[in-house]
DNA sequence: GGCATTGACAATGTATGCATTAAAAAATAC
DNA sequence: GTATTTTTTAATGCATACATTGTCAATGCC
């Protein structure tokens, strides 16, 4: 009865996979085999067998020839490489939005992102906050108007998602973030795009040597 | 014998149907059946299914649930896509790259890249100019440093190289060409990271507005 | 005791067969 | 002649069986 029930079992071993990777109940750096997660799906090792290729087609594991699937551990170094070019990308989203001159009405889903950010603060919900958060860098790049943008930052996104798991409660209260996303909404709507690229790169590094810090702090290797 | 033959037919399929598509011989738009694409790499259907799968993850294919797998053609607005991801992500690997501080001799590859550029453009060798302007580009991201803009880019470069087996030979002579990337090539050995960043983007751009240009004056759509 | 060789084992890579199901074709009604 | 339903066809999704091959361990040699 759900509406986005997957169909093929294919597509079911993809989301299950990911879940079971994000959620941490397989671990970054362990091996498992396809036997052992086809009987964990409920399903033959055929169709988990094509959605573990594809997952490591989108480096989220590695398939060994026969040691087993290695779930990829992601490094400090890694997320350096990823915030790089989220930085990168979704400054340009934001420079394309706000130079697309959108009308306040279609901005709504971004502004909603914010105060929800806003409200999940105030009630102590960083889980909130983060799927908020997660919201507004998604809308943000839909506005830029470039799918392949979309499609990539999407892919790093899975990438930060396994660290966020890990730094979410250790991490100082994002409060300054959220000055961030207003100054980039409010570019955006006034159509100035340099200022919309600029504030948004600013913040973007600054998550960036926030979260690196971290990582460093914590020695968090393999998330 | 020839040292980078893969092992798998999984691998080989991949390869295989890469070649197709980029060859021509799958033309942009058209279906094709499991079966039939099974029987012409001289494998089963597995990991032909297989590698179709991971190409679907990439972009190259679609799989359409009983019409057959349709090779995914590239629009002209595609290509501006892409090319607005590309400016951005190799502008930021020249300026790392020049950031990194590297001696003359670790650059020997992008310089001999120029060099090749220069030649086959004297002996009028299109063919030979397309290679080496990959090379050039390919090694001006690995010196970024940064290993997911290398996939993302190589990934690219893909759609790019569809384009270009339509449009090599109605393009016009690539001459301005090289000076950019000499001038890249200078910014990089002297350290000059804003100036690597600004002549590569500036490359890029013109590169775009040539290309955009052909596939709209040619009504190139599906390539 | 250490090292190499051999052999068993087991996980993967691949082929094949079958059930499902969508698309095409045919037949019927209007 | 057209539209609708039924029938047929065939391509895919998946399960299963088998062959291949790397890994590990045990054995024998030095």
């Amino acid at each position: 009865m759900t509406r986005t029930e997957p169909q093929s079992n294919y597509q079911r071993a993809l989301i299950g996979l990911r879940e079971l990777i994000f959620s941490g109940e397989l671990t970054a750096g362990s091996d498992h085999l396809e036997t052992e997660l086809a009987e964990r799906m409920g399903m033959s090792r055929t169709p988990v067998r094509e959605a573990l290729l594809t997952l490591e087609s989108q480096g989220l594991v590695k398939v060994r020839p026969r040691r087993g699937v290695r779930i990829v551990p992601v490094s400090a170094e890694d997320m350096r490489e990823i915030y790089e070019v989220l930085t990168e990308l979704e400054s340009l989203a934001a420079e394309n939005a706000a130079r697309a001159g959108y009308h306040e009405t279609e901005l709504v889903a971004l502004a909603n992102a914010i105060d929800a950010m806003d409200m999940a603060l105030k009630q102590q919900d960083l889980v909130a906050w983060a799927a908020a958060d997660e919201r507004f860098h998604a809308e943000l790049v839909r506005l830029g108007g470039n799918t392949r943008i979309e499609t990539i930052v999407d892919r790093m996104q899975d990438q930060v998602r396994r660290a966020r798991a890990s730094t979410l409660y250790i991490r100082p209260k994002p409060l300054q973030s959220n000055e961030d996303h207003r100054a980039v909404y409010r570019a955006i709507r006034e159509g100035n795009a340099t200022s919309a690229r600029a504030r948004h790169r600013a913040h973007r590094q600054e998550a960036k040597a926030t979260l690196i810090a971290l990582l460093d702090k914590h020695q968090l290797k393999g998330l």
